[in-house]
DNA sequence: CCTACCGATCGGTAGG
DNA sequence: CCTACCGATCGGTAGG
């Protein structure tokens, strides 16, 4: 309870997601977990009730950031192509600020338990949606006929999915860098 | 040997390819794999040497596919631009006709065997630079600045990422729908 | 937080 | 290709 056991609690999920990311979830044992911390295996289980409850501990925050931060664009008032340059932000911005949970959140969401798995799928098809309707806004302002939005949605999102590979590595200053070619890359095509 | 032990083989590969995707390689376990086929999980190594194998036997003949497509194109006199749109066709055809082993070639290469896993890393290497030198000529040509080629090759590489999960779910027709799309969408950006 | 341990499951083998 | 089994490792627990 106490300071001491928040700060290990904190200290066994960031060590946990750097492992996922490498080794995946599977492929990682909680006694891995444990040495990484430097604890024994069976302490573990003072500070968490499971392995589940580690994935679900790294999954669920990136999940609400990118929920609320969708919310929070959605209630600005401007047209729907700067929008989805703000949500462009918004996944360079989650990479560099967490590139080891992001990369679980991508990558491991399947280990989810069914519960959480549920949850995590259904804030996932929220997003897609929001997501899609601004695309098909700009497709049909510009009067681009027989582009599926949906395509374009998901091209968009797995093609900003080398982004916490770099983070993870310490290539801040790439990716930083290189913000306005992503940009100019994804938005000319919805330009015209 | 014989015909029927070399179909009990590929047979296995197969099975494996399927559940390597769905659970992942370290979340399969040789007893699933063995149930799927049919037999007991001991008389899986009257036919393989092990679940490393496996994995092998998957990704190898992909990244033979995407080496010796891309050995292929680069020996065809025409523009950079027009020999990205094929190595474009050439991944949606493979997630089209071969999305189970794509997939494990995509997400499940870091379980291999650490020969293997050299032998891979080294092949994609050679693909990766291909991909990007031609991209770089594209973008002299146009005379674009400032755009760093390997952050386009990783952005157009990714974004056809959702593919192989489309084929696998039996939408071939929609990938087949959005190919224009698709190359339109990734190739405008270089056009200009 | 550790020691000591649980039953279940893992990849793989011997012998037929 | 099966039966029967190996030692190693898995996630997790009891008691202190």
């Amino acid at each position: 309870m106490t300071r001491r056991s928040k700060n290990r609690k904190e200290e066994i999920y960031i060590e946990a997601a750097k492992l996922f990311g490498e080794k995946g979830y599977a492929g990682t044992s909680i006694r891995d977990i444990a040495e990484q911390v430097g604890i024994e295996p069976g302490s573990l289980y003072s500070h968490i009730s499971g392995k589940e409850e580690i994935l679900k501990a790294i999954c669920m925050p990136c999940a609400d950031i990118f929920s609320r931060g969708m919310d929070e664009i959605m209630s600005i008032d401007c047209d729907p192509l700067r929008k989805i340059e703000m949500l462009i932000d918004l996944h360079l911005d989650v990479s560099i600020n967490h590139p080891e949970s992001i990369t679980v959140f991508n990558d491991e969401w399947r280990y989810l338990a069914p519960d959480d798995l549920k949850e995590f799928l259904k804030a996932r098809k929220k997003y897609q949606k929001g997501f899609t309707s601004l695309i098909d806004r700009v497709l049909k302002d510009k009067n681009v006929r027989k582009t599926n939005a949906k395509i374009v949605f998901l091209m968009i999102i797995n093609s900003l999915k080398w982004t916490h590979y770099y983070a993870r590595e310490g290539k801040i200053n790439t990716i930083a860098r290189n913000r306005n070619t992503v940009k100019k890359f994804l938005l000319q095509s919805l330009w015209k």
